[in-house]
DNA sequence: AGCTTGACTACCG
DNA sequence: CCGGTAGCCAAGC
């Protein structure tokens, strides 16, 4: 498991880390990309390609934009399946303020 | 090495 | 509220 070749973050570490950080998420809440990105030290976009690749394993659906709004090629699955949470969606928008997390 | 694309964010009008 | 622009950053070609 040791790999001394890698002496630098590896990217599955990265995606790893987004997915802990993701499944971390407590239901009925709700985060960004940009506080996930902050949590494992990496971009917004990196945790955005992070799920768009596996995202299958964790819920992907409590990761909205920094404005509480879903991504385009999930935005309805994913307002469904927080509403499902019990998570207030307003107008296909989240209220961050009363649901974000880490809070 | 350079260009393009993208599940982003912030600012401006 | 909405559209456009700029900045940022990593992956793919």
């Amino acid at each position: 498991m040791s790999d001394p070749s890698a002496g630098r973050t590896d990217p599955g570490d990265v995606d790893e880390a987004v997915y802990d950080a993701v499944d971390a998420v407590p239901p009925g809440r709700v985060s960004t990309y940009g506080a996930i990105g902050r949590l494992v030290g990496v971009g917004p976009r990196r945790v955005a390609r992070a799920l768009s690749r596996g995202g299958g394993a964790v819920p992907w659906y409590r990761v909205v934009r920094a404005d509480g709004t879903a991504a385009e090629p999930v935005r309805a699955r994913q307002l469904e399946l927080l509403a499902g949470e019990g998570v207030p969606v307003r107008n296909g928008r989240v209220d961050l303020r009363a649901v974000g997390w880490p809070d």
